[in-house]
DNA sequence: CACACTATAACGATGCGTGAGAGTGG
DNA sequence: TCCACTCTCACGCATCGTTATAGTGT
């Protein structure tokens, strides 16, 4: 029997998976997918999907391609599933402090940037129709 | 009388702001700061200084150099302060929203992870020392 | 002489965007 | 003939890190 029909050509793919063929031919070149040729086209199979839909979730985890990659080997080596997914986990949890790092950092600045703000726009206000700016001018 | 004894060679400066010379000499060539010379040598201000410090300030809120030249570019115009601060509040409140997206993506990109590691983790606690690994090989 | 500090130049990494120019199938 | 889709270069962007190589002052 034949490729179950899921040889699927590059626009398809990334209307499929909301993302440009560039962006499908780059992560070819970095080895995270390997589609099929019919000549020079590519068809992308199901695992081609599996793969990709594994790398975009990694994207959104904040894994850059290259730890992506490691993990999708880890997959293909696949010697013992508990190795594998030992590993994965390990990376999962390192991952995740350093978003959770990056979330408490971002809050940080939030309320700084929002103090901030506030301040401006008080200045603002008082000014606006006011006599002469004061000196505020140390700053450049 | 001479300059106010704040002519900082650039080691110096680095020390200050925790920053390597080649970010400093990259935000020179970018047009963000401009250190005299002493020779071929650097020499940094306080004017320096203090738009260093802006510019740190701006990239812990996430704005990108080339926003930050431009409101580097507002102080030095400084025609009028209301005008000038108008605008810094503006660009203040879209980087705030901005901000504030990227927050809530991560938290519910940190929730996400920490349920699919705690699924792992619970499949590994239950395989090791278990039978033969069912199918969860469709992935690759 | 050595050692610390500085300088320029230029390539590398990350994750693609954005053409240019050409081919192929319907 | 034309349109839509695809292909392969190959440069550009942002933000520096990282050599390599050389000069200068103490």
């Amino acid at each position: 029997m034949p490729v179950p029909q899921s040889l699927t050509p590059i626009g398809t793919m990334c209307a499929e998976f909301g993302v440009t063929p560039r962006t499908l031919r780059f992560y070819e070149a970095k080895e995270l997918i390997a589609p099929v040729r019919d000549g020079q086209r590519r068809l992308y199979t199901r695992r081609c999907r599996a793969r990709l839909k594994l790398i975009l979730q990694g994207r959104r985890f904040g894994f850059s391609l290259e730890e992506i990659r490691q993990l999708l080997d880890l997959y293909d080596i696949g010697d013992q599933q508990v190795t594998q997914m030992t590993r994965t986990c390990e990376l999962a949890r390192e991952r995740l402090r350093a978003m959770e790092g990056q979330r408490d950092e971002l809050t940080a600045a939030i309320a700084e940037l929002k103090e901030r703000l506030a301040e401006g726009e008080r200045l603002l206000a008082e000014r606006r129709g006011a006599a002469a700016p004061a000196t505020v001018r140390e700053l450049t």
